[in-house]
RNA sequence: UGGGGAGUCGCCAAGUCGGUUAAGGCAACGGAUUUUGAUUCCGUCAUGCGUAGGUUCGAAUCCUACCUCCCCAGCCA
C-alpha cells in the first residue's frame, strides 16, 4: 500500500487556526469510563488525542470519568491502563482520575448555586420526566426551581451527608426548560447515590453527572481541546455553559469527530458484552473481538493499529469501515517482518518411494524471500513427509497447480516430486501419496523440458512438532451485524477453527516471540502461555491473499 | 415532528474565499514477474460530487428548495 498525501484533518485545521491566534501549550486527554474493555474504536481516539499531542508538542492525558460507581471497577481501570501502554501511551505517567476532583467539584456545584444558576429539585425522577416536555413541546418549570440560595446550599449539603435516600433530591443546573436542545432543560448536575466507589469508597453520597464532571475536569487540567464522539455534539451547548458560568482560567474546546464503525463485527460495550457473557466467545480477550486485548492475542500490533487508524482518517460522517483495510494493514507489516517457516495443518503422509529409507537431504531455507538480514535455517527432506490435505486433489479442476495422479510439484526449498498412485482406507480416505522424486531439481532447477509451477509447503515425517492451530475468521458473516434484528444470529459459525492435528518444522521454536508466516497459509502468532509446553498453540492473525481460493469460488 | 450533525466511485477520503482531464488508499477486474497461486510491478475503475432549480463565461465548490441517513426526551457516559 502506499503512501497517500498527507492532508490536515478537520480538527487539525482548527488547531491551526487557534494556534494562529496565538494559543500554546496545547493539552488533549483521552477520558475513557473503567466500564468496559477498550476496543479498536477506543484505539482511534487515544491515536488521535495522542498523535495530536505529538504533532502540537503538547501533552495528553489519561483520565479515568468515573463518576458512576454502579458501573466502574479497579479491573477495567487496571485493564485500560495496560491497553494505554500497549499502544504506547502514558507509559511513565500515573493516570488522572475525575474522582479525584470530586471536592473541587462541589465547590463549583456551590459557586452554581450561590450565583443562582442550579438548584436542588426534590421532585421524583418521573416527575422531572414528564417537565421535561418532549422534542417538539418545551419542558415547564419545577417548583422548586426558585429555591432561595440558601435552602439549596443548606439541601445540597445534607445530600452530601447522606441525610437522603437516593432519588429524594437532585441538583439541576438553571437553564431553560423550553430549550430546543433537551441538554438545557435544568439537567441535573448531581445526583445522590448510595453505593461504595471502587476508589472514594463510602466517602461521597452524591456523584457528579458526566456533563458537569466532563467539561470541568477538562479545565481543571488546563486541557485545550477535548475531543469526542459525534453523539456529545449537542452537549457542546451545555459543556460551554458551565464552562463560562464557574469562574475559571481554562476554557477547552469541545469538539467532535466520527467514531470508527468496522465491518463484520460489533464495537458496543453492550453487544461485546452479550458476546463474552453467553460464551459466544472465549473472554474479553478472544481473538476474534475487535477488544484490544483480543488483538493483541490475535497477533495484531499497535502499529498495524497507528496504520490503519492513519488511513481511515478523522471526520464527522458517519462510516462503515471494512475490515480488508485492517487486514491489508497486517499483511503490509507482517510481508515485511514476518519470517517465513513451514506448518501443516491437516497433514497427509507423502511416501517418495526412490528415496532411501535413512536418506536425509539438508536444505538451507531463507527465512524471509525478500530480506536477506532474517538468516536461514536448516530444513531436513526425508523419505517421508506431509503435506497439506488440500495440496492434493484426485479430481483436480482446471488450473490446480497441486498434486495429483501423474502430476509433478516442487516441495518448497527441495525438488520436485511426482505423484504416482495413493493408497486410501476403507472408508476412502486417502492414507497415503506415494511419489517419486526428480532428481536434479533441487535449487530451483526445473526438469528437463517442464517448468514446474506448483509449490507446495511439507514438514518432514521424522523431525516435525506437534501444533494446534486456531483458524481466525471474522466473527460475523454479514457486514452489519447491528443492523440485524439479533445480531447472534449473523455470528460466522467459523469463526474459529480448530487444527487440532497440524504439525510444524521444529525451527518454530526459535521463533516463538513473534509473528511468523507458515508458508502459504498466512500469519500466525503463538498464544504467549503456550510457550514452553508441549504443544504451541498459534492463532491465525490473518491470512495471505488467496487469488486461487477466489478464483475457485468464481 | 423541535434541535444538532452528515451526504464526493462498492468502502474510506482529498478537494470548499468558483477556473486545467474530481487526489490517494481499500475493494474489484485485467496483465507481467515470482522456488509462497504470497510479495512486487503495470494497467482498468466518478462527463460525475444526495436531488431539482438558479447565479456565472465557468460550480463538487455560491444561492434556493427538497430528499436521505445519524444523534438527542438517563438521577448513563
Amino acid at each position: 500500500m502506499s503512501e497517500n498525501i498527507p492532508t490536515k484533518n478537520f480538527i487539525q485545521k482548527i488547531i491551526d487556526d487557534d494556534i494562529k491566534n496565538g494559543q500554546q501549550n496545547l493539552k488533549f486527554r483521552f477520558p475513557p469510563e473503567p466500564n468496559g474493555y477498550l476496543h479498536i474504536g477506543h484505539a482511534k481516539s487515544i491515536l488521535l488525542n495522542y498523535g495530536l499531542a505529538e504533532e502540537y508538542d503538547g501533552s495528553c492525558n489519561l483520565r479515568f470519568d468515573d463518576t458512576n460507581p454502579s458501573t466502574e471497577n479497579q479491573e477495567f481501570v487496571d485493564s485500560i491502563k495496560s491497553d494505554v501502554a500497549w499502544l504506547g501511551f502514558n507509559l511513565d505517567k500515573d493516570p488522572l482520575f475525575a474522582s479525584d476532583y470530586f471536592e473541587k467539584l462541589y465547590e463549583f456545584a456551590h459557586e452554581l448555586i450561590n450565583k443562582e444558576l442550579a438548584y436542588v429539585d426534590s421532585q421524583d425522577q418521573e416527575t422531572i420526566k414528564l417537565q421535561r416536555g418532549t422534542l417538539t413541546k418545551p419542558g415547564i418549570n419545577s417548583p422548586f426551581r426558585n429555591r432561595d440560595k440558601e435552602t439549596n446550599i443548606q439541601l445540597f449539603q445534607q445530600m452530601r451527608n447522606g441525610d437522603f435516600n437516593e432519588g429524594e433530591h437532585v441538583l439541576r443546573a438553571k437553564i431553560d426548560m423550553s430549550s430546543p436542545n433537551l441538554n438545557m432543560r435544568d439537567p441535573t448536575i448531581y445526583r445522590i447515590r448510595k453505593i461504595t466507589h471502587y476508589r472514594t469508597g463510602d466517602k461521597w453520597n452524591i456523584f457528579p453527572m458526566y456533563d458537569f464532571t466532563q467539561c470541568l475536569s477538562d479545565a481543571i487540567e488546563n486541557v485545550t481541546h477535548s475531543i469526542c464522539t459525534l453523539e456529545f455534539e449537542d452537549h457542546r451547548p451545555l459543556y460551554n455553559w458551565v464552562i463560562e458560568n464557574i469562574d475559571l482560567n481554562c476554557k477547552p474546546k469541545q469538539i467532535e469527530f466520527a467514531r470508527l464503525d468496522l465491518s463484520f463485527t460489533i464495537t458496543s460495550k453492550r453487544k461485546l458484552h452479550t458476546l463474552v457473557t453467553e460464551k459466544k466467545v472465549n473472554g474479553w480477550d478472544d481473538p476474534r473481538l475487535p477488544t484490544l486485548k483480543g488483538l493483541k492475542k490475535r497477533g495484531i500490533t499497535p502499529t498495524i493499529l497507528e496504520r490503519f487508524c492513519k488511513l481511515v482518517g478523522v471526520t464527522k460522517k458517519d462510516a462503515l469501515i471494512d475490515v480488508s483495510l485492517l487486514e491489508t494493514c497486517a499483511r503490509d507489516e507482517f510481508d515485511k517482518k514476518a519470517p517465513r517457516l513451514m506448518a501443516v495443518l491437516d497433514p497427509v503422509k507423502v511416501i517418495i518411494e526412490n528415496l532411501p529409507e535413512n536418506e536425509e537431504i539438508s536444505i538451507e531455507a531463507q527465512n524471509h524471500p525478500k530480506d536477506k538480514t532474517f538468516g536461514t535455517r536448516k530444513l531436513k527432506l526425508t523419505k517421508e513427509i506431509f503435506i497439506e490435505s488440500t495440496d492434493f486433489e484426485e479430481n483436480p479442476p482446471k488450473k490446480f497447480f497441486r498434486l495429483s495422479v501423474g502430476k509433478s510439484v516442487r516441495l518448497r526449498y527441495g525438488f520436485v516430486i511426482t505423484c504416482t498412485r495413493i493408497d486410501k482406507d476403507q472408508n476412502g480416505n486417502i492414507n497415503t501419496i506415494y511419489c517419486n522424486y526428480i532428481p536434479k531439481t533441487l535449487n530451483g532447477v526445473n526438469p528437463e523440458g517442464q517448468k514446474i509451477k506448483g509449490i507446495i509447503h511439507w514438514v518432514s515425517a521424522s523431525e516435525n512438532m506437534k501444533l494446534k492451530v486456531n483458524l481466525i475468521d471474522r466473527l460475523f458473516s454479514v457486514a452489519e451485524p447491528n443492523r440485524e434484528n439479533d445480531f447472534l444470529t449473523a455470528l460466522n459459525p467459523t469463526s474459529l477453527v480448530e487444527m487440532a492435528n497440524a504439525i510444524g518444522e521444529t525451527n518454530l521454536l526459535e521463533f516463538v516471540s513473534q509473528t511468523v508466516q507458515f508458508e502459504r497459509l498466512g500469519y500466525f502468532t503463538v498464544e504467549n502461555q503456550t510457550i514452553g509446553s508441549d504443544c504451541l498453540v498459534y492463532n491465525r492473525t490473518i491470512t495471505l491473499r488467496d487469488s486461487w481460493g477466489k478464483m475457485k469460488k468464481n
